[in-house]
RNA sequence: CGGGGUGUAGCUCAGCCUGGUAGAGCGCUGCCUUCGGGAGGCAGAGGUCGGAGGUUCGAAUCCUCUCACCCCGACCA
């Protein structure tokens, strides 16, 4: 390719509104344009890089022995009723009439119709154990479409999806699934770590996510020092406290403490650390009720947990000041264990206090010394909080460490959630109808290019993994124009480039060296030949990697099988 | 959807407070010079100031409505 049939198209300058890194670079890179909020136009040179994606997901999927299929981006809402989520799945799913006013639906993800072809299709438990994948345009109409590619409504995923007579099954297919996508972002050059994760409301029992480490990443994810242990915050368990709980040493006093709310102003007010204070948070329950829950006051609550507790409202829904006031008796900063009415919910690490401070469920007052059994009952304690950096993990094997990570992949064990609903079953060995068992793999192919993007920068632009780059190899002349010879010789070498088959830019613009520099520095080629007069006097040409510091000289006459030598690495 | 913000040339922005007929830099076109890190000169093209309505002799500027986009929250590949 010349730049010269490329659309090039660089902006010195980033549009105002291109908060993160890999969409400022993406705009001025040339590879994408918005249209609308959370929609683009991929430009040639994005495209390239999101089919090298592509073509790498794909070629793993089939050595896993996934069947590639294409599904219609329109579904109807049938399906969509028959499994129950036309009603749940909210508005996100962006829903369509036709001239006769049925309704679709714009294809957020896929387990309804591939349960629907599944049914179709699958007799025999002797066509199972099948894997289908599409590539494919999904829509999500995201509250808060944002970070341009990365969290787009308009988005390519790969989606695939398994069929199971057992569970045993299942966990075959989603452990070579896992392998697969590790050799997927392994192949595509980026670092990454798989975590075990919630599965949401996709629904079903394990899943795991794939994240891209990166420190604009949205998700936290946490890891142990010492072994594969890994989790979403969300999901990170925090294990039970092993030393046992001390025994109380002061008495429980009564102390004013007027305009002391948070625990921040507790603990600096009793000179204490937050350690030693109680937080108590008031949820709402199922039944219209409050329901407490007690946590150490330096920790934080995990949402996620503490919607799955028996009773709590989900969504969680923290009470209001009017209802806390009216059902305690006092305002939120002053709430503690000690005498309140409604049920409550303690936290492992707040369990494993003693001589503690807490609100005293009156205004302006707060209790001192107090300890579980001896002033409050202690309830058997849960799990509720989110880790912290340091905590022993869960497998016990060593500490927390934390790290920033971009969703890009997510695995499912479904279970039967859609064949139970849609009614997917097959013959097993005793011609006896067994349901479908179900996994799900989604890897969003467009959010890859953005966290790759993320992770490989520098302050000049885009410093690709060689095996997504839109170009291999950039060839730049230097005062081309000017020279007879010097063109026949970059001409031919390009000529001798394209038929080794190496992916290579032939920069043949009418522009100045810097010019073309800075622009191929931006848009990230790995490799670059600089091509000049005086070099070809000495019958050299430079080179020099994208995240390399110093150029080399280079024989002309050697120069292809250094390139090809550079590139197998 | 709740809270905050921005819409003026392809991009980045000034002008708005205090109304008087639209600007800069970069980019783009042509010519000249320059030619190894986003050159310099000259000449140009390009905007119904997001849209509608209103106030006024006069509106980018003041008022009302509306649309779009961005940011913070809950959601997700």
């Amino acid at each position: 390719m010349k730049t010269s049939q490329l659309l090039t198209a660089t902006l010195r300058e980033a549009p105002a509104d291109a908060e993160i890194v890999s969409h400022q670079l993406m705009l001025r890179a040339g590879m994408i344009r918005q249209l609308a909020a959370g929609i683009y136009t991929w430009l040639p040179l994005g495209l390239r890089v999101l089919r090298k994606v592509e073509a790498i997901v794909r070629d793993e999927m089939n050595r896993a022995g996934g069947q590639e299929i294409q599904m219609s981006a329109i579904q109807p809402a049938e399906l969509w009723q028959e499994s129950g989520r036309w009603e749940q799945y909210g508005p996100e799913l962006l829903r369509i009439a036709d001239r006769h006013e049925r309704e679709f639906c714009f294809g957020p993800t896929h387990e309804e119709i591939i349960t629907d072809l599944v049914r179709r299709e699958i007799r025999s438990y002797k066509q199972l154990p099948i894997n289908l994948y599409q590539i494919q345009t999904k829509f999500r109409d995201e509250i808060r479409p944002r970070f341009g590619i990365m969290r787009a409504r308009e988005f390519l995923m790969k989606d695939a999806y398994s069929f199971h007579l057992n569970d045993e099954s299942l966990q075959e297919t989603y452990e070579q699934m896992h392998a697969t996508y590790s050799k997927i972002f392994t192949r595509l050059g980026l670092k990454f770590r798989a975590v075990i994760a919630d599965s949401g409301n996709i629904g079903g029992s394990k899943s795991h996510e794939f994240h891209v480490l990166a420190d604009s990443g949205e998700d936290q994810i946490v890891f142990s020092e010492n072994s594969d242990y890994a989790a979403n915050l969300e999901k990170a368990e925090a294990i039970i406290p092993q030393e046992s709980r001390p025994e109380p040493s002061q008495t429980m006093k009564t102390v004013d403490t007027p305009g002391q709310h948070s625990i921040d102003e507790i603990s600096s007010f009793f000179n204490i650390s937050a350690k030693q204070c109680l937080k108590t948070l008031i949820v709402k329950s199922e039944d219209d009720g409050l329901i407490a829950l007690v946590l150490r006051g330096d920790h934080e609550l995990n949402t996620i947990k503490a919607e799955k507790l028996a009773g709590v409202l989900s969504p969680l829904t923290f009470a209001d000041n009017a209802e806390i006031k009216s059902s305690i008796g006092c305002e939120v900063g002053s709430i503690g264990p000690v005498g309140l009415s409604i049920p409550l919910y303690i936290d492992h690490s707040a369990g494993n206090l003693s001589d503690f401070i807490c609100g005293a469920n009156t205004d302006a007052k707060h209790l001192t010394g107090v300890n579980w059994e001896r002033d409050v009952p202690l309830p058997a304690s849960v799990d509720i909080r989110n880790v912290c950096e340091g905590d022993m993990a869960a497998d016990g094997s060593g500490k927390l460490n934390f790290a920033r990570g971009v969703e890009v992949g997510h695995i499912f064990q479904l279970g039967t959630k859609y064949s139970a609903s849609m009614k997917a079953s097959c013959l097993d060995e005793q011609g006896k109808a067994v349901t479908l068992t179900m996994g799900c793999y989604g890897l969003g192919v467009s959010r890859v290019v953005a966290s790759a993007i993320e992770q490989n920068h520098d302050d000049k632009g885009i410093t690709w993994p060689a095996a997504i780059a839109p170009f291999q190899l950039a060839l730049i002349p230097i005062n081309m124009h000017k020279s007879q010879r010097l063109r026949e010789a970059v001409m031919s070498f390009y000529e001798e480039l394209l038929t080794a088959g190496i992916d290579v830019i032939l920069d043949d613009r009418r522009e100045r060296p810097g010019v073309m520099f800075a622009d191929m520095e931006l848009i990230g080629i790995p490799h670059r030949f600089v091509f000049s007069e005086k070099g070809l006097d000495a019958g050299e040409i430079e080179y020099k990697a994208r995240t390399d510091t110093d150029n080399q000289n280079i024989a002309l006459d050697t120069a292809s099988q250094f390139i090809t030598e550079k590139l197998i690495q």
